[in-house]
DNA sequence: CCGTATCCGATCCGATACTG
DNA sequence: CAGTATCGGATCGGATACGG
């Protein structure tokens, strides 16, 4: 079975991949899959990402059915995010991706060198 | 394991998935896996890509070591693309997300649905 | 605490023109 | 055939300011 069966943009896998092999999510969901948290908790766990970014992030995987968030009627206001079920059966394939590129890096790297020595 | 065990930007995993996960770069990647064909020839598998993007994807590709990339001195030129070895052990977590993608469209779907509703 | 709104520079991306 | 060069619009992303 090939990647995309359709070759083409519009394949209805990417319009998802794309959803979710941004920036940020791999890296919220992997916090997250260690259980619910705050917004700047999960703030706190992701050095280098802004507010703006991380609500967009937030929007997003919630949107998609990956996270839920939940308003807790405190003063001040707390939101927690939490894993969906559907969200938990994303994680083995993000895992084996985040193997793959472990296990290659030094590969990777080396033919880098090589091409950029060579032009 | 977590997906990223920095939890930063400059996880080198990060830097890595962000070469990978682009709009074509897994298209590409599908295509060669049917064998070597040339510049032209993945161009009319891919609907939609422009000359531009694909010459980019295919030069990311070949400086990761993922593709080669063979001059063939006829006239007209001819160029060649073909998936390295490295590129092979790229495909299987590919197509483990590929999968993952297709098994859960509908349910991404209705929960997109559910809440563009709910705004 | 958890956002939204706005501005602004950097970057992407397609279209087009041109070359060996 | 397989690029490179260039340009302008669109989009992204950070910084800042403000609000419930």
């Amino acid at each position: 079975m090939p990647v995309c069966q359709q070759f083409d943009v519009n394949c209805p896998s990417r319009l998802l991949f794309d959803q979710i092999a941004d920036k940020w999510s791999m890296m919220v969901l992997s916090v997250l899959d260690t259980g619910p948290m705050r917004f700047n908790g999960i703030k706190r766990h992701l050095e280098g990402v802004t507010q703006k970014a991380l609500t967009q992030c937030l929007r997003r995987l919630e949107r998609n059915g990956l996270i839920t968030r939940r308003v807790i009627p405190v003063s001040p206001i707390a939101v927690e995010y939490e894993m969906t079920p559907l969200g938990r059966t994303l994680l083995p394939p993000f895992k084996a991706l985040y193997a793959w590129t472990m296990a290659n890096l030094s590969e990777v790297d080396a033919a880098r060198r090589a091409f950029d020595s060579r032009s």
